[in-house]
DNA sequence: AAATAAATGCAACATTGTTGCGTTTATTCT
DNA sequence: AGAATAAACGCAACAATGTTGCATTTATTT
């Protein structure tokens, strides 16, 4: 089930283009059995003694793989970075819903429309970027 | 001028119960007469030369100011904390724009209806943190 | 004017993320 | 399969932002 995933998240990369190392493999893996976005410092956690990474590579893998769209980069007030697996759902824009107490981050599917924000003249619309807060199901 | 945004800052903070000191005036003065939301160091940059603050008291003073909501801080992709005066159009909840070129953050005054978000079961709504990305008059 | 609690300044630290550079490794070419 | 090559990697050092502890100063109260 875990080599599943390996697989998958090896044909994902080599169809981005890239090469196919342990280390991105094991990273996107990790993030593909993950059902929230997740820090740095979590991935670090979850990565197996057989595969040690430095932090300096761990953070570059997961550059590039948001620079291919395999996973994305969400910012929370906590200034962290966390990241999550594009999977087909998710894989456009959405809204990300953060525990004030636990600080957990899943990713919601919905987003109100963004054209219709109603900017100032001259300014253009790109993205949205959204995080609703509050207590999850374990802290409410 | 200027003077008169002091007058208002000081009375402000008197209101709030707080000790109206020089720091705390100046600090709040420069946030009401910003019209964006604006970074720590940039705070700093325009504190006049007879006002010199610590960096720590700065952080200190805008902490005890968004807990007493004279202000409110905004994150945002990198990494930094944005402070905002709380006008009376702003004191409730709102959405910020943020430039993806100059990094320049407004703030915009609508706010989807948070209520209506669908959380998973179990989950409760706090509050939204919304921000719009594009580009600005300037950069656009 | 003196007393007092609150705010300040300094130094040191913490966390997250980045850069430069020599070494290793996945992939390609023969 | 073995050699060549560019892409990844690991290490060390750095950068930026924000925080903590503690002695000193200051706004406010009496």
């Amino acid at each position: 089930m875990f080599n599943n995933l390996q697989n998958i998240a090896e044909e994902l990369i080599r169809h981005s283009g890239g090469r196919a190392t342990s280390g991105r493999i094991g990273i996107l893996a990790i993030l593909l059995a993950e059902q929230q976005a997740i820090t740095h410092r979590e991935i670090e956690k979850r990565l197996p003694e057989t595969l040690p990474l430095d932090r300096v590579t761990l953070y570059r893998a997961l550059e590039w793989l948001a620079g291919k769209s395999l996973i994305h980069k969400v910012i929370s007030d906590d200034r962290v970075w966390r990241f999550h697996a594009n999977r087909e759902l998710h894989s456009h824009q959405h809204a990300h819903f953060k525990c004030t107490r636990c600080a957990q981050v899943i990713c919601l599917d919905d987003l109100p429309a963004g054209q219709n924000w109603s900017l100032p003249t001259g300014y253009r619309f790109q993205e949205i970027e959204l995080t609703v807060k509050g207590l999850c199901a374990d802290c409410g």
